[in-house]
DNA sequence: CATGAATGAGGTTTCATTCAT
DNA sequence: CATGAATGAAACCTCATTCAT
């Protein structure tokens, strides 16, 4: 009969509810979206006392804004990645691209929560804009089309703004009607295989569209 | 004692309460989701009696399944239009690109339900494959892409359906994705100049892709 | 086996259940005041669905607000009692004070209802300014006083809205202090004799004042 | 290692804390009532520690109980006053009326606090009877009134409590009623000039009544 | 075909209080 | 002396649905 479990866990457990909170708010917010998810719910699957999402975070929807902080830290990784430099315009380009793509298949909460977010007009995440302007993604991406052009491989009527756009709407697709195009194509847009063959579809369009080389 | 009259009087109101509670069910439902709409907000805006959603619909599901089936219909229009033949390949595809994307533009409830139900999972939707399934726009469009690669002007590593998702692809991220792009690049995704310098853009990588010509 | 009954117990009592939940109301906040009442507390007592609360007053505080409009009625009585005209200025002014009195003695969801309310700075209250102001016992009592003042009877300082104050000081002291002054002075301000005593005592004020009849 | 420097750190903190809560919840308590005002409202107001509610006060209901005791004190002073001799007996009832109406007006807070204990019923003040009984005011009262008579100029039927009583609701009603008179005369009870016109009134009507001197 | 009344479960939030350090 | 974390009960209100006519 050993005494010094409970004596560890009497002393609860600093912040740990917190997190505790947040991680299951952003799983479930994730999944069923902020009108779908109860605060019942989040608490019972973390086993804290409802009272504490109240002390920590004030009420629902600031856990829900704070679940989307949360996801959205990734994305600075991803960024990163973006200003190695020591690559020819085209390579960075197909890099952004493929970090793009890879990032939203492994962050699922990020890319769900994003798409609520969206649906519900942007309410939450327009008090972070923090989050969304001033994006360096932008800057690299103005940065290699211009060294593309001037070195004669890209089009003049290269937009930087659009062809992000574009960009993340060949990756975002795979999410945002995953299971409707699933179903009318009968092919399965959460697959490995499929994914893979759709990114390099992707790429070959980017760089060369769907016409045939003279 | 006839019965008659029920009959004619039958008739209109009754279409018309349905009618009436089916379109607020689109209207709320596309904007706040199935679990921002109670039945009430519903009853409420169309100031018909409660008991009435039950009898004709059976339950709130039901009646959100309704709705999605109703926003379904323009898309066979979208599907008519593309079949007009005599035209070359190029122009084939340049047609559904546009009409896909014009159509999207036009019918936001379209668009938002789609991606509710995406969200969720498709749970909604499933139940009615025939909707999405025999799809005749992959049909039409593999026919196409045959005939652009036969006379040599398509590369032939294209594959339809990976076209369609790229094409949808290019079109939904203005919808899916409109308030966090808007705010990341600061430009209203909403916004027809943007919209159709989106189109226009879209159109130009789909064909050339970014490199220059040679 | 009749089975009648059941017919008529099944038609639910049409505005029964809104008149049991008022009637509740009136008693408990009379008793403990807005916030030492819960809504729970109320249907406890009317058995009835909490639901009806919102179905018949929209929130709580409606539904006191309500409360507070129904224990005013009977005041409308008062005034009418008190334009009994063929009586001397001087009976008349007896009477107004000693119904006054009475009324209070008789009504007390409704003075306790108005002594939270002016706790409360008055704030349910204001929204009906009609139950309050033209308040037409201050117009019969101007007549009053000018007919006293013609006969030489009143004293010419004798202003009416000051004297309508002075009189309600008088009735109102005996339920708004009546605790602390039952203590205080070892009297039971709520005993029928004190107050028959204090009626008179007030009546005697009125009229003559203190100093002893040179 | 000595440890006086925790007694100089202990003492003021220490009777600060308490303090402040104290001040706070006479602030509180008198503006909204018992059950109007939550611990942590009186908490965050003060910016101490919840739990030091509990190590001073014991619960909420003691520290309104300290908080009703804390307005009592000043009502000694008042009673001193009422002491100074060497006046006529008219003077001293005058000077009593007086001051007691401003005594009202100048602690506002005790006002309130003693209105919502007698809507209460005096639950808290009875378990403090020493603060109400031995009131002086009352001996003092009956001194000047038994002098009063024997010289003739008083009443014979005067009585010192309905006196004291009368006196009071005299008082008591531009609070007790503030607001709803205010309103139904048109006449802002809480203005100063008009509380010194009732004044001067209530002084009037308390030695003369309403009849003209023949 | 239509309606107002009614329901019980569950929604978000706040309550007074205690724990453990 | 002081603190942040934690608690269970209860607060007000809304939910989808059914009753009874």
């Amino acid at each position: 009969m050993r005494k010094d479990k409970p004596i560890t866990q009497k002393k609860r457990p600093a912040g740990n509810t917190r997190d505790r909170l947040l991680k299951e708010a952003i799983r479930l917010f994730s999944k069923y979206g902020y009108h779908g998810v109860s605060v019942d719910r989040i608490v019972a699957a973390t086993k804290v006392n409802k009272r504490m999402v109240y002390h920590y975070f004030g009420n629902k929807e600031s856990l829900y804004r704070a679940a989307l902080l949360e996801v959205y830290q990734p994305l600075e990784l991803l960024e990163l990645a973006i200003f190695e430099k020591e690559q020819t315009p085209e390579e960075a380009l197909r890099s952004i691209l493929i970090r793009y793509f890879e990032f939203l298949a492994n962050n699922h909460e990020f890319v769900n929560l994003l798409l609520w977010e969206n649906l519900n007009e942007g309410r939450a995440i327009r008090k972070h804009s923090h989050l969304l302007t001033k994006n360096p993604v932008i800057t690299r991406l103005e940065e290699v089309i211009a060294e593309g052009k001037k070195s004669g491989i890209f089009d003049r009527s290269v937009d930087a703004k659009h062809l992000l756009i574009n960009f993340i709407g060949l990756c975002f697709i795979y999410h945002s009607n995953r299971y409707t195009l699933s179903q009318a194509l009968e092919i399965d847009l959460g697959d490995d295989r499929v994914r893979k063959d759709g990114l390099e579809q992707a790429l070959h369009l980017v760089f060369n569209g769907i016409r045939a080389e003279q």
